[in-house]
DNA sequence: TTTTTGCAAACGAACGTTCATTCGTATTCG
DNA sequence: CGAATACGAATGAACGTTCGTTTGCAAAAA
C-alpha cells in the first residue's frame, strides 16, 4: 500500500530535498513546482511563502533533536550510555531523513529575524545539553579528558557527511556503516 | 609594515568570505563589491566574472589538498604517521585560510560544466589517494579495521566545524584544539 | 453551490553583466 | 619644458533575465 500523500506534504519533501542539493538560495519557486508537477503560482494554494518552507523545516527537525536530547539526558544511563545514545540519535536522524538535516546544519542561516534569533538559541540549548553530558562524562572519568567544545563540534561535523553525500553509489547496509561510525567515535572518546 | 594588497586580491579574500558566510548563490555582486568599497561593475575591471572567483577558489584549494596528499604518500613512514599527517594537512588547512576551505567543500556543487566534472574528478584522485593509506594502514595492522570509505569521510566532515564556525567566541589555542581533535581521531582509529 | 485547486499573466525587485563615459596619472612627443 | 596621448580604474545607466509573489479566472471537487 503506497501511503497517499497531499500535495502540501509533496511540496515539503521536495522542498528539503531541493534545499538540500542546491541550496536555499539556488533552488527557485519554478524548480519546486517543478519538482511537484505544478506552476509556480499554484504553489501558493499550499504554502504560504518561500521562507515558510524552509523556517518549517528547520524547526521541526531543531525540535527532534532537542526532544531526543532531553529524552536522553533524563535517563539514569552512565554519561558515557548517554553519548553513545547521542550519538545514535544523529545517525539515525541522518540516515531516516536524509533531506531535512541538511536545513537544520547548514540553511538554517538564511533565515530572517526574528526567527534567525529563535533558531540560534534552539541550537545553543541544543549544545548546552549536550555539553553537560561530556563535561560529566569526564568528571566521572568515563571518557577521555578534554575541551569539551572541540569534542561537541567534532562529533556533530563527523557525522554530517552521511546527509551530505550525494552518491548513493552501492546500498551499503546503513546499520554497519552507523555501527563503524559509533565505534570510530566511541573509540576516540573512551578512556 | 603592513603588506600592501592589490585590488584583484582584495576581491577574491572578500568573495571567498562572503561564499563561506552566505553561500555563492546568496551572494550578490552588489555586496561583494561594498565590501571592498567599489559600485558593482568597477568589480569588472579586476575579474571576468563571479564564477570565476567561485572557479579560482575552488581549484586553488584542490590543487593544495592535493599536493600536500602526494607528499605525505611518498615519505617512508609508516602508513599511521601519513594518516596523522594527513590530519595535520586538513587541520592547517582550516585554521591558516579558513574562508577558502569551505569553497572546496560546500561551493563547487554551483560550478557549472566544464569545470564541474573536473573538479569532481580532482576530489575523487584525492579519496582515492587517502583511501590507499587507510586501507595500507589495514593491512599492515596499524589501524582498526572498518569500512574505508566510512572512516574517510567520517574524518573529512569531523574538521568541517574547524572552518565552518562562525562564532570566534574566544581567541582558543589553536594549536590546543588542533591537537585536541587530532588525538580524538588518531585514538579512534589505532588498533 | 461553495470550496478548493490550477494556471496564465503580470508585478516590482534584484540579479549578473555591459557600455559609454570620466577622471587621474603616467608616458610619449614636439 | 608643455602638449598630446595612452591607459587603468571607477561610475551611473541600462540591458535582458530571473526571482518570489499576486491577481483574476476557469475547472474540478466537495
Amino acid at each position: 500500500m503506497t501511503t497517499t500523500q497531499t500535495k502540501k506534504q509533496q511540496i515539503y519533501e521536495a522542498a528539503a530535498r531541493l534545499f538540500r542539493d542546491k541550496g536555499y538560495s539556488a533552488t527557485s519557486m519554478r524548480h519546486l513546482a517543478e519538482a511537484v508537477a505544478l506552476k509556480a503560482s499554484s504553489l501558493y494554494n499550499h504554502i504560504g511563502s518561500k521562507e515558510e518552507l524552509l523556517r518549517d523545516i528547520c524547526f521541526e527537525n531543531a525540535h527532534k533533536y532537542l526532544s531526543g536530547l532531553q529524552a536522553i539526558a533524563m535517563t539514569r544511563d552512565s554519561n558515557l550510555d548517554k553519548i553513545k545514545s547521542l550519538i545514535d540519535l544523529h545517525l539515525d536522524m541522518a540516515t531516516e531523513d536524509i533531506t531535512s538535516v541538511t536545513a537544520f546544519n547548514d540553511e538554517w542561516r538564511h533565515l530572517s529575524e526574528p526567527w534567525l534569533s529563535d533558531f540560534i538559541q534552539l541550537r545553543k540549548d541544543y549544545e548546552k545539553g549536550f555539553l553537560e553530558i561530556l563535561e560529566a562524562g569526564m568528571n566521572a572519568g568515563e571518557i577521555h579528558r578534554a575541551d569539551a567544545h572541540t569534542l561537541l563540534y567534532t562529533i556533530l561535523s563527523s557525522i554530517r557527511w552521511l546527509y551530505d553525500w550525494r552518491k548513493p553509489e552501492k546500498p551499503m547496509d546503513t546499520e554497519r556503516i552507523k555501527q563503524q561510525i559509533s565505534n570510530f567515535l566511541v573509540r576516540g572518546l573512551v578512556n
